[in-house]
DNA sequence: CGGTTTTGACCAGCGC
DNA sequence: GCGCTGGTCAAAACCG
């Protein structure tokens, strides 16, 4: 059986997600509450208690992170090979606003054209490896590409193409830190129901092959939009010496090489650990859960093994 | 025809 | 107040 790439990176993110504070620091001033008694093994990984576990895969969670879910036999298993958690602190602050805006909302439905900054909507941050984007069952639209300041990589906004009134929002960002590793935030809820289906594929193909007419125009293009971007390091994937296209390819390409080492880096990650510290492998997903990454590997493989010159077109 | 991606422009929040 | 930045819009082009 293959073993899929889904490391436990649990990381703790706010509201940013600015790469200079994932892994290097930012960590550190975390504030944990008390009775959540989960401890920081290292700057990536995060162990955590069944306490933590309870509490934070609440059924209001349960609803962000059902994109990963395969659901077999009425079990819910984490599909993502990644679980990002945000601090409790962040979720209590957030309610609060959210509850302090109610008091004081008026009762029309107006709704601004733009929202609020400030007092964002709830985010669930994950950070998962190429393989775990193609896991995700929703249908997404992409609506915008945007460079980020301090990331060599654009930001992709997508949103949910289901349903029309559906106010899901997908960021998807190239981890700076981490090669072929994606940085994904969900904001807001589906209104409804996971689709059986995606929609038409129409107009999703084209940037998917790299050797197509029109993803070389695309390529051009963003070559020449990111020749006006400069991040405070230089770094854009343009003047890194070679093409996006080349940069992504090479990129893929070492995305299947590290599957082989994240086995023992896993085994490594829960060996000689608290058992009341850390959830194993074991009690988190069942032997089910390994052959349902099977089906998504393989598909996966047909379906993702090109890309356009940032990120896939659709997930 | 109905869906998608691409991409420049626009807008609002934030920091100084 | 101004500039920067991130998020969204919308037209054009594309695809099945």
């Amino acid at each position: 059986m293959m073993i899929m790439d889904w490391g436990l990176q649990a990381v703790v993110i706010g509201s940013s997600t600015s790469c200079s504070d994932h892994f290097h620091g930012g960590n550190n001033n975390i504030d944990f509450s008390p009775n959540l008694d989960f401890q920081e093994s290292d700057h990536k990984y995060l162990s955590f208690s069944h306490e933590m576990k309870k509490e934070f895969f609440s059924d209001e969670l349960e609803e962000l992170y059902k994109p990963f879910y395969h659901v077999d036999g009425g079990q819910n298993m984490l599909m993502g090979s990644s679980i990002s958690l945000i601090p409790k602190e962040i979720i209590k602050e957030e309610k609060r606003e959210e509850e302090q805006q109610q008091a004081v909302a008026p009762t029309s439905t107006y709704v601004p054209k733009y929202k609020k900054r400030k007092n964002e909507q709830k985010r669930v941050v994950l950070q998962l490896k190429a393989d775990d984007l193609s896991s995700d069952k929703w249908a997404w639209r992409k609506y915008g590409q945007k460079p980020i300041k301090g990331s060599p990589y654009p930001r992709s906004y997508y949103r949910c193409s289901s349903s029309k009134g559906c106010l899901a929002r997908k960021q998807v960002e190239q981890s700076c830190t981490e090669t072929g590793t994606f940085i994904v935030t969900y904001t807001a809820e589906h209104n409804h129901s996971q689709p059986t289906r995606r929609n038409s594929l129409a107009g999703t193909i084209k940037s998917k092959f790299p050797n197509s007419k029109n993803t070389i125009n695309s390529h051009k293009k963003n070559i020449v939009k990111n020749e006006k971007i400069s991040s405070p390091h230089g770094l854009t994937s343009n003047n890194l010496g070679f093409s996006p296209e080349t940069l992504m390819i090479d990129e893929f390409r070492e995305i299947e090489i590290n599957q082989e080492n994240d086995h023992e880096e896993i085994k490594n990650m829960f060996e000689g650990s608290d058992e009341n510290e850390c959830v194993s492998i074991q009690e988190m997903f069942d032997g089910d859960f390994f052959a349902g990454l099977e089906d998504i590997h393989d598909g996966f493989s047909s379906s993702f093994g090109c890309n356009n010159s940032t990120f896939p077109s659709s997930f």
